[in-house]
DNA sequence: GCGACAG
DNA sequence: ATCTTGTCGC
């Protein structure tokens, strides 16, 4: 799964969260989408607070159960040693991957060679992997989000890449993702805000913006 | 100590 | 994220 925003002009947005099912061949079984307004900035730490709702909702619409998630977010490796992933799997009861392309906190001793992972480690504590999943490409970041041991974090990553940076689960939800942001914004141009129409559809039961 | 910091 | 510029790292 992953998630994205469109920014607005008074330092509100919207969240768009998309999540894909796979097959063993990574074909498309079913996918949902999640879109929710937040008065949230963006505070590093802080993400679950601003992209939370919508990500839980966006899995919530599956009809199918996933037994794992790969979360384009963090999972340990966080500064209170919970990221959105891990509270993502908490909150389903969902075994989680955090996975992301930069680090939000920790040190590490960079892979040199394609395959190759380092520890990443936090206050004397070994959060996740730095890895260098393809060539000519800055390494990733495989952490534990819920219910996933550092090992086969990492491990999954690595059967589940096919020839990208990122795992397919990653690669084909951001490509989801984008898709539904680019609808989003586009139906937001055909239909100029008319009276009336002041809350998104999406926020239910809220005439005013979530604080 | 200051700044950076998942997006 | 978005904008703009150009090379990283401490």
């Amino acid at each position: 799964m992953d998630m994205t925003s469109i920014e607005g002009e008074d330092g509100s947005a919207t969240i768009v969260s998309g999540v894909v099912v796979l097959d063993p061949s990574y074909r498309v079984l079913e996918r949902t989408h999640a879109v929710f307004e937040t008065n949230r900035s963006y505070v590093p730490g802080l993400l679950f607070f601003r992209e939370g709702a919508a990500a839980v909702l966006s899995v919530m619409r599956l009809k199918a159960r996933p037994t794992l998630l790969f979360v384009n977010r963090c999972g340990i490796n966080h500064p209170r040693m919970a990221g959105l992933a891990s509270h993502l799997g908490v909150l389903l009861n969902i075994p989680t991957i955090g996975v992301t392309k930069s680090v939000l906190c920790g040190s590490f001793s960079p892979p040199d060679r394609v395959g190759d992972a380092s520890p990443l480690l936090y206050k004397g504590r070994k959060v996740g992997h730095v890895f260098l999943s393809k060539k000519d490409c800055r390494p990733i970041v495989v952490a534990p989000g819920h219910l996933v041991s550092m090992r086969s974090a990492l491990e999954l990553v690595r059967l589940h890449l096919a020839g990208h940076r990122l795992p397919e689960p990653c690669q084909v939800a951001h490509r989801y993702v984008k898709e539904v942001k680019r609808r989003t914004m586009h139906r937001r141009l055909d239909s100029p805000p008319g009276p009336g129409a002041s809350s998104s559809g999406s926020c239910p039961g809220r005439s005013h913006r979530c604080r």
